[in-house]
This record gives C-alpha cells, sequence and structure tokens, in this order.
DNA sequence: TCTATACTTAAGTAGAAACTTAAGTGATGA
DNA sequence: TCATCACTTAAGTTTCTACTTAAGTATAGA
C-alpha cells in the first residue's frame, strides 16, 4: 500500500518523542488502558490520545476499545522493521571497518 | 551530558525523514562529501547541510573539512544506541509473550 | 592572479507537530 | 435513572521543520 520508506518514517518519527517511548515503554511490559499510559504523564488525555494516534498510525501499537476501556498493545513486527533498519546499516559499515583493518594487516608487512 | 532521552529524541528525529535515511544509507557503505551526498537528493544544497547538521547533532554522523571538502561518516555507536532501545523493548515484549504462551499450554491440561 | 568549486550563512515561508481548553459520547455502577 | 468514568471530537495556538533564494567565504587549479 506505502512505500516501505513511508513506513519507516512514521516508526522513527513516533519514537522521536519521549512522551510515545515512554508509552511504548509502558507497553512493552504488556498491555494498558488509555488512562494507564497517561497517568505517568504531564498533560491533558486528548494530548495522550494524539500520541496514541501517532503510535497507531506508525503501525508501533494496535488497540481495541471494549465497553468504556481502549487496550493498548505492542506491535513487534513494525519495531522489528525499524530495529532491522538501522541493525543493516550498521553491519555494513562495521563489516566495511573490518575490511579495511584487514587490508591494513595484511599489507603492513610489505 | 544530555538527559540519555534526549540524544533518542534527536537520534529517531534524525532517522524520521526519508532524505536523512537516504544520507545514512549512503554513508553506511563508506564515507561521502557533501556534494557526494546532496547529488542523488532533488533539494538544493543548503537544505542537505541543514540535514547534515540533523544528523550531526544527532550524533549519527560526523564529519570533517580538510581543504574545501567536508567529508562526513556514519558515528555506529548512536546508531547502535536506537537500535538497542528498540531491541530492548521489543525483546521484553516477546518474552512476555512467550511466558503467556507457555502459561497457556501449561493450564491446557487442567 | 583569476575563476570555478565546494561549501556556508542568513533570512524568509508554508506546512506539520504538540499541545491546550471546551464540549461532547457512550458504558458502568450505586 | 442518573452521576461518574473513560475516552473522543473539535478548534485554536505556538513552536518547530523542511525547505527556498540570495549572497557570502575559502581553497584549488589554470
Amino acid at each position: 500500500m506505502f512505500r516501505q520508506d513511508a513506513v519507516l518514517d512514521l516508526a522513527f518519527q513516533a519514537l522521536a518523542d519521549p512522551s510515545r517511548r515512554a508509552m511504548v515503554d509502558r507497553l512493552a511490559q504488556g498491555p494498558a488502558s488509555v488512562s494507564e499510559l497517561a497517568k505517568p504523564l504531564a498533560m491533558s488525555l486528548p494530548a495522550v490520545m494524539q500520541h496514541l494516534a501517532v503510535l497507531e498510525a506508525s503501525g508501533l501499537v494496535k488497540s481495541r476499545k471494549v465497553g468504556r476501556v481502549r487496550t493498548c498493545s505492542i506491535e513487534p513486527h513494525a519495531l522489528s522493521r525499524a530495529e532491522h533498519w538501522i541493525a543493516e546499516r550498521r553491519a555494513l559499515w562495521e563489516r566495511r571497518l573490518d575490511r579495511l583493518g584487514q587490508f591494513l594487516d595484511e599489507t603492513k608487512g610489505d
């Protein structure tokens, strides 16, 4: 549906805010309601809802409403995608450094 | 110096933009000058400089000027920190799912 | 020395982001 | 039934972002 790129935009954008990371942090320990997520944050409930909307739009979090309570939980696949994007670039760079070091070692004796 | 949190703010914020991710992607293959980074991007050079400034402020990229050429390169530690923040939360969640599955398996026979 | 190259600085603008308050809606429990 | 709880919607404000163009500065090469 979307450019893979756009998915990462949304994920990293979502993780860029400390309140949203606090929410993800909380959810990593298990599902929580909107008010539970809001409790430690120094902001209005609508503000928390907006953060939640950003997290859901990014795919990092899903939620379901039962009765009057909305329960939120982590979507590990989306976390995984962001994590792997970084890991791949870092691995590429580090492999490069290894090859460079190996080259220097090999030519040192010449 | 900074809240660890603020470091992650800057890193994820930096990675949230596709042009900046393209720059990191390019740099993962080895150092590059500002103009090399700019070439594939459809924007003015000052715009690229501003993206570079964001990347440097986040610690993801370092640069050094020699003569009139500024050479940029990846800072793998900063990438690593962002990567691990995600990995830890995901691991926590997945361990929770495992315990839950185990619990369900164990009680299934009752 | 003169000109082109490779950035760099400054200033301005449109649109997005992160809140706020006020006013709902629909479930729950006494 | 009716107050309370748990959100939800709407609208407005302030701040930040991602650009732009125009005008520099310093180095390199002819």
